[in-house]
DNA sequence: TACAAACTGTCGTCAAAGTGACAATTGGAA
DNA sequence: TTCCAATTGTCACTTTGACGACAGTTTGTA
């Protein structure tokens, strides 16, 4: 992967373009790019923290299982977006399980790296914590969005979000299309394959969405928006 | 509020207790009580920050609103704990409500002498990067426990939060009464009230609680433990 | 002691959504 | 080109739990 192209995927994320040049540049001369196949485990829940990760392409799904073996899905990290730093700050193992949703590319700062910068730099510290603090509002964003909204709000924010990740990384060339099958939908709003397919032939119908093999169009995203409103 | 009594709540609390005797110390001094009458308003969402606050006597409940106007309860936030740091961080608004559940006494760090904290003494910013490592742990253990739990399930859990918390506060005196309507319990769990009494029912059967007008005794805490596993 | 407000117990009804089953479609790999 | 696995579409069945209604109980207060 080229280093410009690299530079434009982090550039794209908030947290990371609002940081001070040298620090941009201090975190990235640390990290090494990892590779996953689809489905591959980056870390299982529990696991000792190696390092802090930022999602280049592809996607990674942040789980846990219930007693009974079900998944449990917490959310989709799409690229541009920096994670796993509870575990490296607080020095407890990991919250969730981390697989590859499809072939991904990652950039890694090791662990010693990354405590290396905390403590050397104080000018980190505030930046950490602004990480923090958006974790902290995106997780409680997801517990109103459950709460507040039904299946249907919930898909459709859901969708929104995840369509908006994709048209902030790939500026101008957008396509609309979320590869995505409507069984992982349903997983990532906690519901079932069958209702997920009901919510969404009711969007197509309502011209907000197009339904194909494997993937969904977006066709009129202020209308998702509208819909997955708290 | 007598000083000693101040300080053996401050010092139940696992972050408190964690903090060098000096900040502490520091942190204690800069605060002053506030009273607050039942039902009465802290803050609102979207409020900007004002304080960093610990609830030293009674309950604050952290809530939102739907768009139709019912309430969402986030969680109570029983004595010990310290809240409001989001806010005071990012200088965002506030993320709930906060009103006083029942006459309340709370100690607050106004944003102004918790800024001169954080920003003289860098020790401040790892302290408050735990707490905030901690919200965000708290956190997904709620999305856990929605996603993962029946509704039983998750009401002994919190029961057992509940009753963890009273106990750390009141060492050796405790009486094992929560004093809490059926209603209350219903809007923490997002459920209805008939539920609740259902469920509550179930567990006198069992007797794991009894019930009594307006509060819960809690006869077999680790049976409430176990129901409440994930 | 009487009264009102808050709380609890219980029932029937109804809507939302999980589940199993099975057929049809699509796309990639041999 | 053929076949297989993944995905989608659809239906009937069942469970869960929300909600309205109403009667009974407890508590504080005048």
């Amino acid at each position: 992967m080229q280093s410009a192209e690299v530079n434009y995927i982090l550039k794209q994320n908030p947290w990371f373009a609002s940081l001070p040049e040298n620090l941009a540049k201090q975190l990235q001369q640390k990290c090494k790019i990892k590779h996953l196949n689809d489905k591959q485990i980056l870390h299982q829940k529990n696991d000792m923290a190696d390092g802090f990760y930022c999602v280049l392409t592809g996607l990674i799904r942040a789980s846990n299982f219930t007693l009974e073996g079900k998944e449990l899905v917490l959310t989709w990290i799409q690229s541009g977006n920096w994670f796993g730093e509870i575990s490296l700050i607080d020095g407890l193992p990991r919250t969730h399980d981390a697989h590859a949703e499809g072939p991904t590319t990652l950039l890694m700062c090791p662990k010693a790296a990354f405590d290396l910068l905390l403590c050397e730099h104080n000018q980190w510290k505030i930046h950490i914590m602004r990480l923090l603090c958006q974790r902290v509002r995106a997780t409680f964003s997801l517990i109103d969005e459950t709460g507040c909204l039904t299946l249907k709000g919930q898909l459709c924010k859901r969708l929104s979000l995840m369509h908006q990740g994709i048209e902030e990384q790939h500026q101008g060339t957008t396509n609309n299309e979320l590869a995505i099958s409507q069984d992982s939908l349903a997983q990532l709003i906690h519901s079932s394959r069958q209702t997920v397919n009901k919510i969404l032939q009711g969007l197509q119908t309502d011209k907000v969405i197009l339904l194909r093999y494997g993937k969904i169009v977006v066709l009129d995203r202020s209308k998702l928006d509208e819909l997955g409103k708290i």
